[in-house]
DNA sequence: TCTTTGTACGAACGATCGTGCTGACAATAG
DNA sequence: CTATTGTCAGCACGATCGTTCGTACAAAGA
């Protein structure tokens, strides 16, 4: 009493491909019938595994979700928390951008600068996505103040805020200006955040 | 041999217009049809005054520089050179984007995050602007250290890299979250930045 | 094997995109 | 006042958008 089942193989390499075009062009500026020519199916096809394009939007969000949890997060979990972990965090984020994993830079800075100005489901996923980010970075943090490896009285969510600004000012700078040297102000800014962090400036 | 000229001012009200919509949906999102009926003329009457979208969406990068300039620039220019006049260039960033200039935010947050990772002239222009942008804030800083006002060996280019990093992180995450105490984390990095470049640390 | 069930395709829908053409109106030059 | 010149509206164009429909094909259950 069944046909086919839906390719998941198939949906993964299409959704990657929605992603890649997306850290390009945004989320609105994929379209269901460039991506189906460039895959080399029908549009109709396509569409079938999605049902709208708002539903294609999302999935592509969880895809990406996917890899930057691939590219960024575990790299960072592979260290011990503390100070050290806060840096790879850093560094795997900067390493993710500047390798062009997706080729438009970071994915979820894109998607977020697209549509942190207007309402609905694709708006509510990427904020949700930006807020995990953010609370883990924070978390990292305090783990590491807690290990005694930063100030007591290092406010976890405003370190959090300034480490991620260096990170995105990096990415969009690079980007912009065909700059890799965007990338070593970062760092250079990273490490004598954490430094002052450290000894509790 | 003349029949009548164009609307100058009509013009500017397009325009300004223009950088509203830009700033929430983009200068792609930004479509002419829309804007026309918005304003209550002919799309091909508003149409007649640009000749093509590209010209549209480069007349309005320039008007919403020459907002910039009104609301970030001048308020700076007003008080001295030095320390001070550096908070001040701040501050009227982060009042010009908290005050909602601009409906979306920054305009150019919003479209360098949108043309970025695209070739042509509206990613040219975006990047001239950016370029004149930052090099301004390093300037002010350089003016602050020459003054003395700053340590003599202050990397103006690092520190402005740092600081423009702060402001734009405050913008995207207000908007994102509807957080306006990210402004305040802002306010509280930049503060302890400069603090810090002024000790010489 | 035959029937059922769902996939993937091609074609077409109405809407909207940027853009060009045509003609009516208004302002200036002579 | 007449002739000229440019503005602006209305309409239509080809293209592309997201979406729907009908059909042919492939797999699984009977």
């Amino acid at each position: 009493m069944a046909g086919r089942p839906r390719d998941e193989r198939a949906r993964n390499v299409i959704l990657r491909r929605a992603a890649d075009i997306s850290s390009q062009d945004g989320l609105d500026g994929l379209s269901i019938g460039r991506l189906a020519t460039d895959l080399g199916v029908s549009k109709s096809g396509l569409f079938g595994y999605f049902g709208s394009k708002e539903e294609l939007q999302l999935a592509t969000i969880r895809v990406a979700t996917s890899v930057y949890v691939d590219e960024v997060i575990q790299p960072a979990l592979a260290v011990p928390p503390g100070v050290e972990r806060v840096r790879r965090l850093c560094e795997s984020w900067l390493s993710y951008s500047q390798r062009r994993v997706f080729p438009g830079g970071c994915f979820f800075f894109a998607v977020t600068a697209e549509f942190d100005a207007r309402p609905g489901r694709v708006r509510d996923a990427v904020a949700a996505a930006g807020l995990d980010w953010s609370r883990f970075v924070a978390r990292t943090i305090d783990d590491a103040r807690q290990l005694g490896e930063l100030a007591d009285d290092t406010d976890a969510d405003q370190l959090a805020f300034e480490l991620i600004a260096f990170l995105e000012a990096a990415n969009v700078t690079s980007l912009l200006h065909d700059d890799a040297g965007a990338y070593e102000r970062a760092r250079t800014a990273i490490r004598r955040r954490l430094d002052a962090a450290a000894a509790g400036s």
